[in-house]
DNA sequence: AAGTCTTAAACAAACGTTTGATTGGCTTGT
DNA sequence: ACAAGCCAATCAAACGTTTGTTTAAGACTT
């Protein structure tokens, strides 16, 4: 079922996102680089040809997509509008971008859950954390001149983002809570919209005075 | 570092407790029988007697602790106290237990959002999903009384699960957000206060007309 | 003595990686 | 224009480890 005519140039990228497929659905220790191989269409020998070793195939797909969020971050951090109105387009970036690119996350994720690469773990945070120093500005912000509440914003982040990892990493149990069949819901337009007007929704009651 | 004077019959309990603290931080499939024996200080063929395999290890470990969160839940349900009430102690219930347990909630945390063993999914999903059902009736209930609002019930539990999850499960993260260095703050109770507070303070505000 | 527990050794299978041969297109010298 | 040389790409095969599991003999308990 795969396809034998894959560009030359593309061939390396082609690897890449079956190898992403790959690790998000099974982790990756259980991904075989014969598996990717097979799955790839390619020569088992060519992931080290290209990438060094399984790891450095691991790390190419970190490094190759850190999302660009942080561009669309600080391109509204500068705009002049209201602090909720920041954080209501924060939703929307995040959303789309998690949810898009979603099986990327996903294996952010359990990088991050997991204590084995402790270098991957370190990049990843850095990263991350300068787009968390971001939407805590805009909380600030809000707050300083007086229309947010005091929260806790450090927490109020952590649900920010665990909502969206939840819906990305438990699929099956959002299926059951959603009494919906097929995953692939998740990834569906209107689901998009459903999660963005919930966390909007429950920001706004928690942040506005 | 470890204890080689372990109780005769404590030890097939000790071998589970070491396997779910070493799936918690690596992950199944990076964890060898070799690893586990070593650390738990036996032989390697004791885990097979045990267990029948390692999959019969991994099973026992969900299978003996599927938490008893359910119990004091049904409990909650029939006591005459305002919805509200029920949902904040319902915060105290589910605090207390997975991050007391934290561990097994990772294990079992990072198994869901795996599609590798679809029994240990199934059965983990059907668990954790009566625990749900009782707690949408507790909004339910509110709603029907007047005091709730009308939200989205469903993205409400999963913010309420992925808050806690993400805690759980992106320890650094966590640290780097609240300029910590160590990570078993989070273990600690004043960071369990905090938590609770601030689920009180999301919810009351998200839930309470 | 019987039966349970424990062990070191061995097993086949699967793993990530390396090797050496082969290909095909591109440059170079004439 | 064309053979020679080169280099990156590709492949099947084999490498040495490590994996989970089994075995068969020994030790301990009752």
């Amino acid at each position: 079922m795969q396809d034998f005519h894959i560009e030359k140039t593309d061939k390396r990228q082609h690897l890449l996102n079956i190898a992403e497929g790959l690790f998000a659905k099974y982790g990756y220790e259980a991904v075989s680089i014969r598996q990717l191989a097979t799955e790839a269409g390619i020569n088992l020998a060519m992931v080290s040809y290209y990438f060094g070793s399984k790891e450095g195939l691991f790390a190419a797909i970190i490094e190759n997509k850190i999302p660009r969020t942080r561009d669309r971050l600080e391109q509204l951090a500068v705009e002049h509008i209201s602090p909720w109105e920041k954080i209501s387009r924060t939703v929307d970036i995040y959303v789309d971008s998690m949810l898009s690119n979603r099986n990327f996350s996903r294996v952010i994720t359990r990088e991050m859950s997991t204590q084995q690469r402790p270098e991957n773990v370190k990049m990843i945070v850095s990263q991350i954390s300068k787009n968390l120093e971001i939407v805590r500005g805009f909380i600030r912000e809000g707050q300083e001149s007086g229309i947010f509440r005091y929260v806790d914003n450090e927490m109020t982040l952590v649900t920010f983002f665990g909502t969206i990892s939840a819906i990305l990493n438990s699929g099956s149990m959002i299926c059951v809570l959603l009494d919906e069949s097929q995953e692939d819901i998740i990834m569906s337009e209107s689901y998009k919209t459903r999660v963005k007007q919930h966390l909007k929704a429950l920001l706004q009651a928690h942040l506005m005075k």
